[in-house]
DNA sequence: CATAAACCCTATAAATTAAATAGGGTTTGT
DNA sequence: ACAAACCCTATTTAATTTATAGGGTTTATG
């Protein structure tokens, strides 16, 4: 399952989607809309915004904005971002890998090759979905 | 990521798979090969017999065998019976199913839409990739 | 140019979940 | 009878997630 940070970065992404004519949105706006903490979700957008995904500006009048299109911002950035591999498994993962400790062989390991199958497969979905689809649907 | 539980569990099923022309094989022998502590071992064996996929003999002598063809036992119910939901999200598991709390509307929510999406394609790849997979594999 | 609005940053605490341990009970082959 | 091996439940420990705290910096505006 995902974190309830990766859910409400979801939920922040898809409100400055559906508010993108207007220039900024307050964290505040957001935080109300889905009765989330205002300082958590801070936390996140400031997360968001270091990946480059959103803008903002500072001050009075400031806010966040979007800077890429909702249909370049896939499922799978926002969540290696903020919950980290999309893998099963450390030892079959891209962006973070580990060797596994109860393994002796990887290279002879059964699981380990079913679960770069699974993480491959995985990976086409998350890819291929996007913010625009959300945007979409909702 | 999976948890340890149920990599731990994918670890014995593939042990016992590997050892079916035995009658029985014993928890301390899986335990050692994979240096993992016997009595968490054993609480995991016992979730996996009771969820009906392995047997077990008690007494002297006894030990766990499969009693399942390995193509009968998919990652997707190894996974659900130790780690739970497959779904991304609660208000989209058919298993474990719970509203988010931050969403008013569910009917109206692209995000649920989109990860219901999500959840029947992963669904359709952790099905049919089963212990016979691994088996073959390895 | 003072003020208030709003984002920026880091650290810490609280809550929850995962992982491991403990300790005995029951069954069964020899 | 005895020891080997599974059976069961509860507790403890560790790790992670979630949330809070507290100030710092920037900027529009009157």
């Amino acid at each position: 399952m995902l974190s309830k940070k990766t859910k409400y970065a979801l939920h922040a992404l898809t409100y400055l989607g559906k508010h993108k004519d207007e220039k900024t949105v307050l964290i505040h706006d957001i935080a109300e809309e889905h009765g989330i903490s205002h300082k958590f979700l801070e936390n996140i957008l400031l997360e968001l915004k270091k990946a480059g995904m959103l803008g903002s500006k500072k001050g009075k009048g400031g806010g966040y904005y979007l800077i890429k299109e909702p249909k370049d911002i896939p499922l799978s950035k926002v969540i290696r971002l903020l919950d980290g591999p999309i893998a099963l498994l450390p030892c079959v993962s891209l962006n973070y890998y580990e060797p596994c400790a109860e393994c002796k062989n990887e290279a002879l390991c059964g699981i380990n090759k079913v679960m770069i199958q699974v993480r491959d497969e995985t990976l086409k979905i998350l890819e291929n979905k996007t913010l625009e689809d959300i945007l979409k649907t909702g």
